[in-house]
DNA sequence: TAAAAATACTCCATAGGTATTTTAT
DNA sequence: ATAAAATACCTATGGAGTATTTTTA
């Protein structure tokens, strides 16, 4: 099981179509097709009846899909949290100033330290 | 990012090394060491410091890691949800038989069906 | 000096592409 | 007849292995 595959039957819910899904996921519709069927074969069940047209979700088939949402729910979060992480610096800065001069030079903080205005006191510094 | 490299990073987290992840995963380090560079430059940061024996977890490492045990526990779930609907057979029924019979033959389905009992029914009838 | 991680290759499995055939309206 | 899915075949990327070198304690 791969995350595109996931994102594959995601796309072919929505769109109720393997080939529409190919568009949408930038990719040819074979693929689709054979991932498709490889994560059927995986998981030992039918997920999308292509008996009709357009084609019907199993009932196996809208559990699966639902939990892939999920899934990929979790990992644009992870990125998320990383995403932000990586723009607040932590630890402990120690500036040496005039007193008289501070309220000038030394910018509002208050929103906590960036890696833009933290660049911009190193550069101080 | 795949889960096999998720799984390589809590594997890595569970014994704070690359060798013994490697063991427990039933791959060698080097494919360790890969997979986990692969995944820090896509998501753009290190997740662990190796500059010490043994080695540490960056605290943008824990916040992958936790959420990417919660990626892979949706993923477990969704095989055991899987799992579950394929041994339960749903849908209608109809079984002709005799009155006086029926107490002897029909065992007790107050379980519900499942492909055990389900297949008897069927070479029954 | 003895571990653990990084590096340099090699191999091959497979994701994805192109072209064509089959199936369903 | 036409649009969609399946199939056959090809290519190339990258996951994993082996061997070796660089680190760290």
């Amino acid at each position: 099981m791969t995350l595109q595959q996931l994102k594959y039957i995601i796309a072919i819910e929505n769109y109720r179509s393997f080939s529409e899904a190919a568009k949408q996921c930038f990719v040819n519709q074979s693929t689709i097709t054979i991932q498709v069927k490889k994560l059927e074969d995986e998981i030992g069940i039918q997920l999308f009846d292509r008996s009709k047209t357009p084609l019907t979700v199993t009932k196996n088939g809208e559990t699966v899909i639902n939990k892939a949402r999920m899934v990929l729910r979790e990992v644009d979060q992870m990125k998320e949290m990383v995403n932000d992480e990586k723009e607040s610096v932590t630890g402990k800065y120690r500036i040496g100033i005039i007193p008289t001069l501070s309220p000038y030079i030394i910018p509002d903080f208050s929103g906590g330290f960036t890696k833009n205005n933290c660049s911009t006191i190193l550069e101080i510094e």
